[in-house]
DNA sequence: ATCAACACTTAGGATAAACTAAATTACCTG
DNA sequence: CAGGTAATTTAGTTTATCCTAAGTGTTGAT
C-alpha cells in the first residue's frame, strides 16, 4: 500500500519545473541547474531553490552538484501535463484555426488551468489523436507514451526517402518557415545532396526541390516506413 | 491624451478582485470589506491589503471604512473578465458538452489563462451570443453591456405571464434543481398562486405546475415581452 | 451623549517564487 | 596534483498574497 499524501495542487512554476526536467533527462542523463535555468529563462540560483522544494514534495530525486531526475511521481505529474499540452494544441488548431506557429503560448498558459475533464472532453471531440500538431506524441490519459524512433532528417543518407514526423522547435519563425518550405509532418522527402561539415542539405518534396541547412535539419524528425 | 501607464499583466487574485467588486457595486452602492471578503472567501484583513495595492494601480477608489468603487479602467477590466467568463461557459456547454451547472467553476479557472485572440475565436465559433448559458448577458469585445430590466419571478403578481430569462445564481445543486423542474431560461411561465409572508409560489411551465419557494422564485428574473 | 457591536485597518508573520552577490564544489588542464 | 574555470548552492532581498491578532472607526440603541 504505498502512503499517499494528500498533495496540494501543483503551481503554475511547479509544473512547467516538472516539464523542462521531463525534456532534458529524454536522453537518460540527470538534468543540470544550469541547463533547467535556461530552457525555463530563469538565474540559477532561482533553479537551485525550486529544486530543493520540488525534492521535499517527493517529485525529484536530487543529487546536489550532480543535477535531478523525476521521481516516478514527478514523471506521472509531467507526463499528464504533456498530455494536457499537446492535447489543448491539437484542439485549437482542429476547432479554432489556430496555426502551428501560434498555438504553443497559448497551450502553455492553458495547460495549467484546464480541468481532467475538459482535457479528456477535448481529447474525444478529436477522436483521442496520437500525435499533436508538430508531431509529438501524445501521452495517454494513463501515462502511457509511445516513442517512435525517429531519425533527423540531417542524418539521411543521400538517395534515401522518409517522411517528415515530427518538427523538434517551439519556435514560431522557423515552424512558419518549414510550413511555407512545404514540410510539415506527413511529407515525403527524398534526400538529393549533402554537404559536409554540418552544411545544407537538397531534398527533393512535392512541393520542389529545398535546400535545408544542417540546423533547420536536424529538427525535423523522420521515419523510413509508414510510421 | 490619457497617459496610459505601462501595466503588468494582473495576477489571478486582482482580476477576481475586480470582477467580485463589479458585482457588488451593480446598485450603486461602494462594496464593503466584509462583503469582498465573503464573496471571495477570504479574510477582511486580505482583502484590505489587496484593496491598497489596486488603488495604488489606479483600479479601485477607495474611501477608507467606506467601500470601494472600481475606476474606468477597472470597470474597463472586470468587463472583461466577465466576458471572458461567458463566453467560455458558452463555449464549454455548446461545444464541449458541459452543463449549466458544471461550467462555471471551469470558467473560473480558465478566464485567467486565454488569450484575447482565444475568446474572440470562441465567441466568433458561436456566432458571437449575447447570453451565456445562464442568461447572464455578455459583454461586448469593447467593453458595451446591454442590461435588461428583468423581474424576479418572486414578484411576479398572480395571473401574469412573464419568461424566465436569466438565472442569478452559480450554485450547482440550484442550478440542477432548476433545470429538472423545467425552468431554465427561455421557458414561458404563468404566477398560479401566490403565498404571502416569503412564501412559495405556484407556477404553471410547459413541463407542468411547480411549487418554487420565495428564495429560488427570487433567483429566477423573467421579463413580460420577448426579451 | 455614551458605548457596545460590528466593520475596517494595521501590525506582524508565513509561504512561494523570483533576484543578485557571495560562497562552495567539481573537474579539467597543465 | 595544484589551480583555474564553470557549475552549483547558499545567503540575503523583494514582491505578492494570504493569515491571525490587535487596534481603530462608525453607528445605532439606550
Ligand atoms: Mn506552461
Ligand atoms: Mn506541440
Ligand atoms: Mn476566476
Ligand atoms: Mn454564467
Amino acid at each position: 500500500m504505498t502512503a499517499d499524501t494528500i498533495r496540494e495542487p501543483l503551481t503554475r512554476s511547479s509544473e512547467d519545473y516538472l516539464k523542462a526536467i521531463f525534456h532534458l533527462t529524454q536522453g537518460g542523463e540527470a538534468a543540470g541547474t544550469t541547463d533547467l535555468a535556461q530552457a525555463l529563462d530563469l538565474a540559477p540560483a532561482s533553479v537551485s531553490g525550486m529544486i530543493k522544494r520540488l525534492s521535499e514534495q517527493g517529485l525529484l530525486a536530487h543529487e546536489p552538484y550532480r543535477g535531478v531526475k523525476l521521481t516516478a511521481e514527478g514523471r506521472r505529474i509531467a507526463l499528464r501535463m504533456l498530455r494536457r499540452h499537446r492535447v489543448i494544441e491539437s484542439y485549437l488548431v482542429a476547432r479554432l484555426d489556430y496555426s502551428w506557429d501560434t498555438v504553443h503560448d497559448e497551450a502553455e498558459r492553458l495547460e495549467h488551468a484546464v480541468s481532467d475533464v475538459l482535457v479528456e472532453r477535448m481529447a474525444a471531440a478529436l477522436g483521442n489523436p496520437l500525435v499533436d500538431p508538430h508531431g509529438d506524441p501524445i501521452p495517454g490519459a494513463n501515462g502511457e507514451m509511445l516513442e517512435l524512433a525517429h531519425v533527423p532528417l540531417s542524418e539521411v543518407a543521400v538517395g534515401d526517402a522518409v517522411v517528415v514526423r515530427r518538427v523538434d522547435s517551439a519556435d514560431a519563425a522557423r515552424l512558419r518557415y518549414i510550413a511555407d518550405a512545404g514540410l510539415v509532418p506527413g511529407t515525403a522527402v527524398t534526400v538529393v545532396d549533402r554537404q559536409p561539415f554540418r552544411g545544407p542539405m537538397t531534398v527533393r518534396a512535392p512541393s520542389g526541390e529545398r535546400i535545408v541547412g544542417h540546423d533547420l535539419a536536424a529538427l525535423l524528425l523522420c521515419s523510413r516506413g509508414p510510421r
